[in-house]
RNA sequence: GGCUGGAUGGCAGAGUGGUCAUGCAGCGGACUGCAACUCCGUGUACGCCGGUUCGAUUCCGACUCCAGCCUCCA
């Protein structure tokens, strides 16, 4: 067996993966400002890492994977205010949104979803630590500052240099802060905004501290993996580096992972520049497995440009598994789109989910070639673009093999969902898929088959002309019409799209 | 200005110092009443200029262009 390599981040190369913690992981992935709804960039990270954990997982380690929820924040006190709601319920409704997103895409929920408010104490704790070691200064406005020139490694993940930085002009000037680049701990409330009491006033964290708390409550002051979105490296990750490190004194994290970003006419999509495509409106016309297949087909660290043609590219090349799947018996494989251990979604208990079995059965009397160069492909960083192509051999097998040797065509076509299922794809039922995968049927599926039914009598006569014209009709609609031994299948794409 | 990445065939997207990515689209063939699905075959692709090398898309250097970060952002 290969060694996995794994980019890392802060050393700009691929190094093989070693934990801590032989056969356990841990990891943390910086996770949502709740203040509104989860858009596309955010479901390339939310993806990512859950593609990471199942492959980690598959490979026999023992994750523990943390996402925090930044659930305190400037933007969710305006947005509260501007709806005229609390802080809770405006974070309540968007944690709930995030995990009807999440659940959809098929992300698996991470073990633990840390909220900033609820570790008030740890951050109150680990800011008097900074401050007794002289990392930290209260101000005279009430907010607590990082001192950053007095940390040796700042800059280190970034390669910044603190003097040129300087020169870099948009650094604001505050009268309080010792230094520019300092940067805030403890903010002190405004007369009437949410706070929590702490030694130095009441007020509320700043967002760099509470994943150093919220990690080290979670993990323990030394980590093994420590992801995030692209935009995060500077100026939060590095922050989070010289809090933890400063604070525990032990180096903070082993790697550090980030996703590419997500594009749009090849500008970054964000909600400051306000070009941004939410999941759920992506997912009011496009099946979730296409949208998580678009991101897992390229590697999680490109950068991808969105654009919605891209997505009928993705469901073609879904359609292909399907395809390969479609009228085997999969008995005994589960349906459900579940991780191979049968962990959960949001939402789902463990019973629900355990009840609903798992995919990652070992499938008996295939050629291993398959998983061997699925795995190659997955030890190398995790190229899921490369472990696709595998999966094409593997359905191209099948297609062969369906005419040839039929018997031993499902043991391929678990193969096939088996390793489809490390990427968390190819769970559903493929008549399913190929049916209704794009959105709302144009007639019933009563009324399809009736037309069906018309077409097979009209073949039967040998009018091929009224047979033809009946499958054109259907076509316009979106609906294609397949013969097979079996009898007439359909399947239904979107016209326009 | 500083720091990161990137530039691959019509599109998307891996990868490699020298006979294969892969998917979609195209073309030829098989199957089919005709199709769809599927199978077989099919493409002098690696931004530009130098260098190293028997040989570079792959290594080195310069250049051009693109994007990200340096301000909240996944």
């Amino acid at each position: 067996m290969t060694d996995m390599q794994i980019y890392n981040t802060l050393t700009r190369r691929k190094e093989p993966f070693t934990p801590i913690e032989p056969g356990r992981v841990r990891m943390y992935v910086c996770g949502m400002t709740v203040y509104d709804y989860c858009h596309l960039g955010h479901a390339r990270v939310m993806v990512a890492f859950d593609v990471i954990t199942r492959y980690l997982r598959h490979r026999g380690y023992d994750v523990t994977y943390v996402r925090n929820v930044t659930d305190i924040d400037d933007k969710i006190l305006r947005r509260a205010d501007e709806n005229g709601e609390t802080i809770a319920s405006l974070t309540e409704r968007m944690i709930e949104a995030m995990h009807e997103d999440e659940a959809r895409l098929g992300v698996l929920a991470p073990d633990q979803e840390p909220r900033a408010t609820r570790h008030i104490d740890d951050i109150i704790a680990m800011i008097e630590t900074l401050m007794a070691k002289g990392y930290a200064y209260a101000a005279d406005n009430g907010d607590v500052y990082y001192r950053v020139r007095r940390f040796e490694g700042y800059g280190k993940l970034n390669n910044r240099d603190l003097d040129e930085m300087r020169s870099g002009a948009r650094i604001e000037v505050d009268e309080h802060k010792e230094d520019p680049l300092d940067f805030v701990l403890w903010k002190a409330a405004k007369p009437g905004e949410a706070s929590w009491p702490s030694p130095w006033g009441e007020g509320r964290p700043g967002w760099h501290i509470e994943c150093s708390a919220m990690s080290k409550c979670c993990l323990g002051e030394t980590f093994d993996i420590h992801g995030g979105g692209p935009d995060l490296t500077f100026p939060h990750h590095e922050n989070e580096i010289a809090q933890s490190e400063a604070a525990n004194g032990k180096p903070f994290v082993n790697t550090w992972m980030h996703a590419g970003a997500v594009r749009v006419n090849h500008e970054k999509m964000s909600k400051s520049l306000g070009n941004f495509f939410t999941i759920r409106e992506v997912l009011e016309h496009h099946d979730p497995e296409v949208v998580r297949y678009l991101l897992v087909a390229s590697h999680y660290r490109s950068a991808i440009n969105y654009a919605p043609e891209s997505l009928a590219d993705a469901r073609k090349s879904l359609e292909r598994f399907y395809n390969s799947l479609a009228g085997l018996s999969l008995e005994g494989l589960s349906l459900d789109g579940l991780s191979q251990e049968g962990r959960p979604y949001h939402g789902q208990s463990r019973e629900e989910a355990a009840a609903l079995g798992g995919a990652g059965a070992v499938v008996e009397g295939v050629d291993s070639d398959f998983d061997r160069r699925f795995t190659a492909a997955m030890d190398d960083d995790f190229n899921t673009a490369g472990a696709l192509s595998v999966l094409f051999d593997l359905a191209r097998e099948l297609n062969r093999t369906k005419k040839e040797a039929p018997d031993q065509a499902p043991a391929l076509a678990a193969e096939l969902r088996r390793l489809g299922g490390i990427l968390g794809l190819l769970q559903q039922d493929p008549a399913l898929f190929l049916k209704a995968g794009a959105g709302e049927l144009p007639l019933s599926e009563a009324e399809i088959q009736a037309k069906i039914d018309e077409r097979a009598a009209a073949k039967k006569a040998k009018d091929f002309a009224t047979a033809d014209g009946i499958r054109d009709e259907l076509a316009a609609l979106g609906i294609i019409l397949k013969d097979s031994r079996e009898g007439t299948g359909w399947v239904f794409e979107r016209p326009e799209a």
